[in-house]
DNA sequence: ATAAAAAGATGACAATCATCATCTATAATG
DNA sequence: CATTATAGATGATGATTGTCATCTTTTTAT
């Protein structure tokens, strides 16, 4: 059948990146194969090299991917309130039960940070940046330790409630970290 | 050479063990292999499977043992103030940047968490019963939310400390963390 | 002392993996 | 329209994986 044009080619290139956005979080960098991506793109496993020089590659971009959707309501421009009003959005969907539950379109840095932090391909580095991007973007002014301390406390307590199964100490966990959050604020 | 002794073999389990705890929590659980640990611990992986029913069995053992070695000290008598000193000294230590380069023999929540949160076997158990009792031994008193709350802190510290090469940036997260901790308890 | 049990070595297994080579049919280029 | 470049399919590669079978040798039990 190939080739396909290059509109089709683009399309191609973000159902990929789109599963594998989904399929890292939710399993693992690891744990998912270029196979198993290119089979959830709707596609064979041929075609991944025309799109991405390496796995690593791939994660890269699927890491930066998910970033850009998960804090993009936040990445406006700071008129008046609107960037403090999606902040309040951002920390209540981020410290729910949902979250704990859908992985694969939750937050990247808390789904593969450890695994991130043991490499040192591209992969690493775009979390690395990541980490300042969400940082800057939770902090009120330019304190960066306010940004620090805030995504530290989201992503660890995403990662406690993600190993308990009970559904009640998990709500206490989230509390926890919701009850910290706005104390780092005030 | 085998059979060897009984007292040989607990030798030999806790080899087996040892290397386990250190190698899951440098490379993490799914890039360490059953024949990467027997060779760490000084053996073929021929005998593995007369020690441990499975790798997941290992990686629950091993996990524990890490959670062992790393609040064990804390893990003492509510005496006066001694308990209050030990959490004193793990915090500083945990908020490091050694901890940040030894992955290995650090904190086994903020290695493995995420990955283990994926799972559902013995490891994510025991992994869950560990977040309660580390989260208690932090905690003043009975506040478990107060426990939750520190100890996400701290594992969300620890896993963006180690995303990030820059040392001078490193330490401005540490710090951030370090301050937060402080304001979680009084 | 004889027999049974088993620790660990050696080696094999079926799966899985990232990556590359080749083939094809079609889109881009002229 | 003729030529060339290439997206994606098919298939192979060598490496690695968890687990099991077998064998040897020594310990334990009788």
């Amino acid at each position: 059948m190939p080739r396909v044009s290059e509109a089709e080619k683009k399309k191609s290139r973000k159902r990929i990146l789109d599963a594998a956005a989904r399929l890292i979080r939710e399993n693992g960098v690891e744990a998912t194969s270029v196979a198993d991506v290119m089979t959830a793109a709707g596609m064979t496993h041929g075609g991944f090299y025309r799109h991405f020089a390496n796995k690593d590659e791939l994660v890269r971009a699927a890491f930066q991917e998910a970033v850009d959707r998960s804090v993009g309501a936040m990445d406006v421009p700071e008129t008046k309130g609107a960037r403090e009003e999606e902040r309040k959005r951002y920390v209540a969907t981020y410290l729910s039960q949902e979250h704990v539950e859908s992985r694969g379109t939750g937050c990247p840095i808390a789904a593969l940070g450890a695994e991130l932090g043991r490499g040192d391909g591209a992969a690493k580095k775009e979390a690395a940046a990541s980490v300042d991007r969400v940082a800057a973007l939770l902090a009120d002014g330019d304190d960066k330790q306010e940004g620090y301390e805030k995504l530290a406390l989201l992503v660890g307590t995403i990662t406690l409630a993600r190993l308990v199964d009970d559904v009640v100490t998990r709500e206490l966990i989230l509390d926890a970290g919701a009850t910290a959050f706005k104390r780092s604020t005030s």
